[in-house]
Parts: C-alpha cells; sequence; structure tokens
DNA sequence: TTTTTTTATTTACGCGCGTAAAATAAATAT
DNA sequence: ATATTTATTTTACGCGCGTAAATAAAAAAA
C-alpha cells in the first residue's frame, strides 16, 4: 500500500487505467463489471488507499444506504439489545444503520424524525413511544419514508409492524400462575406510556375471566419511563397500605417489577415460591437483568431473534418495492415462560 | 406555509430575491448577513418548506458538524446514559452527534473508527475498550480526527481524556466500610476489560495499606462484558468453597456486584449492614440499577455531569483550536459516596 | 468471416452546495 | 456633495460523485 493519498475518483480512475463512471459502477456492484476489469481495480484497491466520498454518493443517488433506527428509550437495556441485533442485520445487508433513543420525549422523537429525513434513508425501523408519540408528525413521516414500525404498534401507521404477541405473554403467566395455586393480581401504571401496557391489562382480563378467577388490576400512578422508581414507590404505597388483594402478582412488565421487588425487600416481604414466602412475582419481557434480581425473575420472555429478523427482513423488502406494500403487515411472535424463583 | 416543494437553494434564492450565496451564508451564520436581508430571508421560510441538502453541505464544507460518539457497550445502562447526556450536549452546540457500541468487540470498534472517517467529523468522542482496543487502530485514527477519550484511559491517546478518579472512588469505599467496622476484600475480574479496573485494584491496594489492614483480592474469572453473569458464577465459586477473606466485599463495579448480589441471594446469604447480615457489599460506578438490587447498593457515583460537560467542552475547545492542543489533556473528577442498604 | 446481439465502457451532464475574489451598496469622513 | 472605507452581495468556479445516452468491445449467430 502506497502512502499516496486519492483525493477522488477521477485520479483513482487514472491510477487504474479505467474510466471514472467504470470505477463507479464497480463501487455500486462489483458484479457489474467485466472480471478483468473488477480484477484491475482491486489490484489497485490493494495498492492505494481510496474510498469514496459518502457525502457525494449520498448525495447523487436517488436512494442512499442509510436505514434510521429509532428506540423510545436506550437507557432501557431491552432496547439496546434489540437496537444491538437490528444494526448488525443492517450492516450484514450492506446498509448503514443510524441509532436514535427519543429518551421518552415526543419532542425529541419528532426532532429524529424530521432529522432524518434530511439524510433520505432507504427505510426505517421505529420504535414509537406509543401513547405520547405526535401521531400526526409519525404519520406525515411514514407517507415520505419507507418505515416499519416495531415493538410497539400504532394503528395504521407505517408500512407494517413488528412485534410480540401481549396475549401470549399474559396467558402463559397467568396460566402458570394460577395453575401452581395462585391467582394473580395485575400490577400496572395507570397511566402506560407505552400501548403493549394496554393490551396487557386486557389480556389479563381475558384470561382471568377465561378461567373464572376474580380479577384485580392495581394500577399505580407515575409518568414516563423511570418505570424501577414507579414500581417501587406504587409498591410502597400498595403494600404499606391495605393488604395485596392475593399472595402473587403480575408485572405489566420486568422494570416495575424490579421496584416491585425492591420495595418488597425493604419492607421484609420475602418474596418466591416456596413455603416460606409472602408472596410470588411474575413479569414479562424477560429484561437482561431480570435473572439477577433477588429473587431471580420468573418471567415471559421476548422472542427477540424472531422479532428483529422479521423487522429487518420486511423493511428489505418494502425498500426493495419502492417503499409501497400492497396493504399494512402485521407479524406478531410468541412469548416463551421463563421460571425463576420469584413464582 | 405553501405546499410547494422547493428543490434547492437557488430556486429557495430566487423566491426570497437574493443571490444563493447569500442565502448560504444564512444558513452557515444568521448574523453574517444584513438584517434586512436576513427578514426577508426568515419570511420566506415561514412562507416556503426549504431545508438545505446536508449531504452537499458536507461535501463541500472543509469540516462538517458531525460529532461520533463512540461507547464500548450500550446495553450497559450506564454508558447509555453518558452517551445521553453527550448527545443533548453536542445538539445544543448545533453539532450533529451519532452514536455507536463497539459492543465489546476490537473488530467493530476498528470498524466504527473506519467509518467515522468517512463521515468526517469535526471531533469524536471515545470511549475505548481498553484493554482489548486496537492501540494502532486508534493512534492513526486520533492522528486524523479530532478526539477526547472518557471513561477509560489510553496512555498517549487522543488529544486528552476526561473521568473519574478512580482512587477517590476506591478511597472513600474502602475508608468508609473500614471506619464502619469492616475489613474490605476487593471482588474483581482477574482480566478485566477495562482499565479502569486496575486502577481500582491499585487504589485499593494503597489504601489498605494506608489503613494498615490486611488487603485480600478476589479475582475471578470471565472474559467478555456480561458482568453480572460473570460476578454471580465467580461469587458462587467463592462462596460455595471456602469462607470470605472477611464480612464485607467491595467490588470493582456495580455489575459485577449485581451478580454477587443474586448468588448471595440464591445460597441465603444475607447482605446488609444491620445484625442480622452475612455480609456487606459495596461497589462503584452508581449504576442507574444500583438503588433497586436487594438490598439497594451502596456505591461510589460518577459526576456524570462534570465529566460529560468537560469531555464535550474539551472537544470544542480541540476543535475550535484547528485539532490540536498543546498538550495531552487529562481530567479526572472524584466520586461521591452514595449509602445504601448494602454495607 | 461477417452480421447481429449483448454487455461493458466512455462521454457528457447534472446534483446542491461552499467559498474566494470581484463588484456593489452602505456608512463614514472630508 | 464627493471621496474613502467598510460591510454585503454577486460572479464564477469547484467539490466528488451518479447516471442517461452514446460508443465500443465482446460474444453469439449466421
Amino acid at each position: 500500500m502506497t502512502t499516496r493519498r486519492i483525493k477522488n475518483m477521477d485520479e483513482f480512475a487514472g491510477l487504474v487505467g479505467i474510466s471514472r463512471p467504470t470505477i463507479s459502477k464497480y463501487f455500486n456492484d462489483p458484479d457489474r463489471v467485466r472480471p478483468s476489469t473488477r480484477l484491475k481495480i482491486e489490484e489497485a484497491l490493494e495498492r492505494y488507499d481510496y474510498r469514496p466520498n459518502i457525502f457525494a454518493i449520498n448525495q447523487n443517488r436517488r436512494l442512499t444506504k442509510n436505514i434510521g433506527i429509532v428506540v423510545p428509550y436506550l437507557a432501557d437495556p431491552f432496547f439496546a439489545e434489540i437496537a444491538r441485533v437490528l444494526e448488525r442485520r443492517c450492516i450484514d445487508a450492506g446498509y448503514t444503520p443510524s441509532l436514535f433513543s427519543s429518551h421518552g420525549q415526543q419532542s425529541l422523537e419528532n426532532a429524529i424524525l424530521d432529522s432524518l429525513r434530511s439524510i433520505k434513508p432507504a427505510g426505517v425501523l421505529l420504535a414509537p413511544l406509543g401513547r405520547i408519540s405526535d401521531k400526526k408528525h409519525i404519520e406525515a413521516f411514514c407517507r415520505d419514508v419507507p418505515t416499519i414500525l416495531f415493538d410497539s404498534n400504532i394503528e395504521g401507521l407505517g408500512a407494517g409492524f413488528v412485534g410480540s404477541d401481549n396475549f401470549s405473554f399474559v396467558s402463559q403467566t397467568v396460566e402458570y400462575l394460577s395453575r401452581t395455586g395462585s391467582t394473580p393480581s395485575f400490577f400496572e401504571m395507570k397511566n402506560p406510556a407505552n400501548p403493549n401496557a394496554n393490551k396487557r391489562r386486557e389480556a389479563y382480563l381475558k384470561m382471568m375471566n377465561r378461567l373464572n378467577l376474580e380479577p384485580h388490576v392495581i394500577s399505580i400512578e407515575g409518568e414516563g419511563w423511570n418505570f424501577e422508581e414507579i414500581g417501587r414507590q406504587g409498591a410502597l404505597n400498595v403494600l404499606n397500605g391495605k393488604k395485596l388483594p392475593s399472595n402473587s402478582v403480575l408485572c405489566s412488565n420486568d422494570r416495575l417489577a424490579i421496584g416491585l421487588l425492591s420495595a418488597c425487600h425493604e419492607l421484609g416481604i420475602k418474596v418466591g415460591r416456596d413455603d416460606t414466602c409472602h408472596i410470588r412475582v411474575a413479569s414479562h419481557d424477560d429484561h437482561p437483568y431480570s435473572r439477577f434480581t433477588c429473587p431471580s425473575l420468573t418471567t415471559a420472555a421476548h422472542d427477540y431473534e424472531s422479532v428483529s429478523s422479521h423487522a429487518v427482513e420486511t423493511l428489505f423488502r418494502l425498500i426493495e418495492s419502492g417503499g409501497r406494500l400492497d396493504k399494512r403487515e402485521e407479524k406478531l411472535f410468541a412469548a416463551r415462560l421463563i421460571m425463576r424463583g420469584s413464582a
């Protein structure tokens, strides 16, 4: 490799002895030039350090190879993990993903979409804030940019949605708890940030009805994405005041459960499934930390792999078909019950 | 706002009745055009929906307004949190941050730096992997791109380093534990991924020596960034086998401590500071989850605000001075002891 | 070998903007 | 009012590449 720096494709083309447009074709698809030409280019690429200017490329291409990935809250390891997998798959497919977090704020979600527009992405994978999303804004965005929603569905928005089947989560946990001798109460935020929470409450009510058990929904106060603290405070209020309606609590999600476990520990309430324990606690999501809580958390796990791979595949299909799908696609994946110490 | 779409600055300039270069100047700095001209432009901006093409801008500017933020592991809420603050500050200063996670892999860290090069960033905030970083690669990168290291220092690399003072962390926790009646053992990974870990061990040994106490370092096996599981396995081995050298354990970082607490719970070892407890546990970092462990974790907190603001300020200063600082700057911030239930 | 078809390469133009240098207008001094 | 200085604006050029249309080369058919 020569130390000489090549400033543009023209210069590189001169060095190879081929016209610049042919070099350009090579970079867009090495198979679209003659093998002998390809060889010459790749030999030169070994000798000289040249890379096309990404800004010039993106300015001239009708569509970039950029993909936007937007999650509502990146400090939540659940989203960090799914973002990691999505990034990986985009890179493997030759795209350039950019990761953004709305940090739970509508204004930021809107700003991210605006700035995404300016990088003319081929497509966007969006996990919206949900209830507090600016639906008009997202709708306008989706009209211009091929977008697949994931994690949290907003009816009618985007070309499709890929997520987990909330009923599958709740039905398994409710069935497990009741089969093993408990009548679960449902512990949730009164004003959940995420639409999945509502679906989970509905699923709980439906399952309890189906099993002929009396449902008890414990709705706690709190706003925002600081779920652990909200869960802890809510649990302290509930546990300090009256007795729980039953000796088993099913949390809407793991982060609330983490807060609940923290409150139980503070109050000396022993959680677990053996006889010495006061209550059982189960939850949903299989949060990365749920196996390290004390006790470890019985929960229902997302099928990360399926959700992420299907989301990416759907987006690629959407991009290849010019940004339009025949009809909005929805795909839900079932959960898997993970039995641990808490229930 | 008219529905008409404006495709370029030329067209917009025509609509305003001013030449394009003047419009260009306005977008780079509204104060550099005559007030009357500015008014005309801003009135037109209200009426028409026009935004300069970011790719064309970046292609032609000698330096972009992009800033790269690279963290070793985004699924760690600690880094997610600091990345959030850094992003915010960059945006407020008129820059466009891009967030990347090395996911604990050297190859990824290298790839991220390579792709960062291609977006010609004004500067980069890099929290390197540390021990497993490809130092040559980072060094070459830093020669071309103004870079400030944060969180984890690599001697001599980058124009500066901003982080926390590991001795401040450890001295406070060791002092606290010993003052309140315990002789802390130090719980750490034998081959820590992060250079901070080595500094913390050294600080522990120094403090114990200064206090005339006998040090005990418990070095557990394990590779990678899955610290909680490593801590849990290591703790199970230690606790199952021999007795602990003392009834108080100081963990190198909170994530290991979370694993340790999990192991203690499994084994029925009660953690806390009152008489009914078997051991006390303290740690370092004030991880976002450390207040929700059972019991809540006594730890030493980073000064997030100071570290992030100083990192960003140093980078801006570096950028403004043309990418060179007189000498490599190092700045460390002291920790703050957070007393909770575990010790 | 010559003609036709297919594939690859080159020519020519444009993308949307930054920016130095030249021209003009405004402000100040005479 | 005129000359000088200073602040703005315009002219003119270039950035590095994509791409349609024109040309040339290779492959296939006659």
